[in-house]
DNA sequence: CTGTTAGCGCTTTCAT
DNA sequence: ATGAAAGCGCTAACAG
């Protein structure tokens, strides 16, 4: 029923290997044998069986990617730089949603490592000691992706989320802003929430400001969180004249119920994020952020990763990509 | 280095053929049995090789996805739709973006077939007979996902477009209108864009009204081309009082020429548009939209695609899933 | 309930 | 430049 490598041999008249040397363009193959071999193929219809490939060269030309929710717009912009360089290096991307959760994402893992992966591209939640292990007991390469474990122990590309955090605090402050509020994100994550909390901190200190706890809020990054943290800023005593956003979705959420509350952004309240998503160009008045290069860090983690796979000698394994503040119309001078 | 099931064995005191069971969940393995293998396991952190298995037992518990970008927010809502319900049937995913270019999406089928998936997945553009041919060629099923083949050979779910589209028009002309305006995506593609524009098509003709060419322009599915399109409408010397987009996005670009000219949505010019992605609740005003239950889409097709795999009598395999006109902001009577 | 034994379809030395 | 043959790690009869 299925035609194998030997059928092809058979109909060519040569040998397993031959065919096999063919299909894989290993050169020591006469011209005219590799013209037979290909007629064969294409009479019979002959396709490589991967799965047995794999088996015999213990490679599998497929890598691992470990995500939470592609249907989040930033998730699916570096899964697309993942894909785009995988695609480029003929490897083939195994995508498994985690959501985040701990038990889910090393069982994922596992079942990624049992597949034969090449290589694992993670992008998830917080790094534990458990993914530690999991990355340990792995033969092959993993790069972490929008994300770092705290010992920096495993290779990884990202941004720096404290710089990009400061950076857009310090706008605000340049234009005069004194009172600032802050829609946070969990302050459980090292590597992202609780770093863009702490360039806020930065920031402000350096300037003189005194941090009122009052003023950050926690969100859950997505757009309805953002506007009932500002409908919460608009009902203090002493509003702020601008906040910042750890994510431009709960930006554009606090622009909204600013805007249903009668006042003007950025005449009345400015509001400033991080992350630069299709949509912040695509509201009224377009949002100023923070771009976060969300291809690139899912292209240079892939590209990464296939140095790895390929026992490259790499100088620099913990790659930091540049962030870049972006002026759209919702920042004023206070 | 690597431990196999034949370490295993070694270690426990038994044959391969029974870590095999065990690691199977085959009931025909003493309790006791059982528990000296899973120890010997977990002493020898055994992993099972899936390539290994995959070659023995043809199959691979791992289907193939072929999407057009995962970076549109309709497609990722999509994918979430397929992964969730393939981690269900304990499938995995191989994605493959292929950008509604034939030839990449002929050469992703056969890369996908070549790794043996047990299933394919196909969300592309229109539906040549290159593509009939590859899928005919396929050992495995295939469904299409979000649209179908001319012929509706090949399992499908998605939703009526026509009927969508007639829907959305059908609003607009219940509410008074009479000079509606239509941005279109390409025509080329007979089960989406053409469909939609037909459905608009009907519901004037039903309507008594007559389609005016002048009033269709042809977008890209995207914001900018909806905000072009919208331009060139408010240049022509009789305004449209309603436009339907194709998509949402367009739908939002459309909005805000509007509003650039001064002018008021849904007051002086009503917008409705199909899809409903999370952006049209999070504009202003939001969006009246027909709701196309992207995630189902996926969910279902992934579902239909399980039983096909497991040769379960399928009773319907042209699957179309309902559509909702959801009532927003962004129309008004005329 | 357990073990033996063929493969699955290919790559990869090693000869020639 | 080509062929022979030994696996890769596992499953699946089959036998007992």
């Amino acid at each position: 029923m299925t035609v194998t490598i030997y059928d092809v041999a058979r109909e060519a008249g040569v040998s397993m290997a031959t065919v096999s040397r063919v299909v894989n363009n290993n050169p020591n193959v006469k011209p005219q044998t590799r013209k037979k071999v290909f007629e064969a193929i294409e009479r019979l219809g002959y396709r490589p069986n991967a799965v047995a490939r794999g088996l015999a060269s213990k490679k599998t030309t497929t890598v691992g990617v470990v995500i939470p929710d592609i249907s989040d717009s930033i998730v699916a912009e570096v899964a697309r730089g993942i894909e785009d360089i995988a695609n480029m290096y003929h490897y083939n991307i195994i995508l498994s949603n985690a959501d985040k959760k701990k038990d889910k994402e090393i069982r994922v893992i596992n079942t990624l490592l049992e597949k034969q992966v090449d290589g694992l591209l993670f992008m998830g939640g917080v790094i534990t000691d458990e993914h530690l292990d999991a990355f340990r007991t792995s033969s092959v390469p993993v790069v972490l992706c929008g994300t770092t474990d705290e010992g920096k122990l495993i290779p990884s590309v990202t941004i720096d989320h404290e710089q990009a955090a400061y950076d857009a605090v310090k706008l605000l402050i340049d234009q005069g802003h004194k009172k600032i509020a802050m829609i946070s994100v969990t302050l459980k994550d090292p590597a992202t929430g609780y770093a863009r909390y702490q360039g806020y901190k930065r920031a402000l200190e350096d300037a003189g400001l005194t941090l009122d706890e009052q003023d950050v809020r926690i969100g859950n990054y997505r757009y309805e969180s953002g506007m009932e943290a500002m409908g919460y800023f608009l009902e203090q005593p002493e509003r702020p004249t601008a906040v910042f956003a750890a994510t431009d979705e709960m930006a554009i959420g606090a622009i909204h119920t600013i805007q249903d509350h009668g006042l003007r952004v950025p005449e009345d309240i400015s509001v400033i994020s991080i992350d630069n998503i299709r949509m912040a160009s695509m509201v009224r008045p377009q949002l100023t952020t923070v771009a976060q290069p969300m291809y690139d860090i899912g292209a240079v983690s892939m590209r990464l990763l296939t140095k790895l796979m390929n026992k490259e000698q790499i100088d620099q394994t913990q790659i930091l990509l540049p962030h870049d503040v972006i002026k759209r119309n919702s920042v004023a001078q206070v």
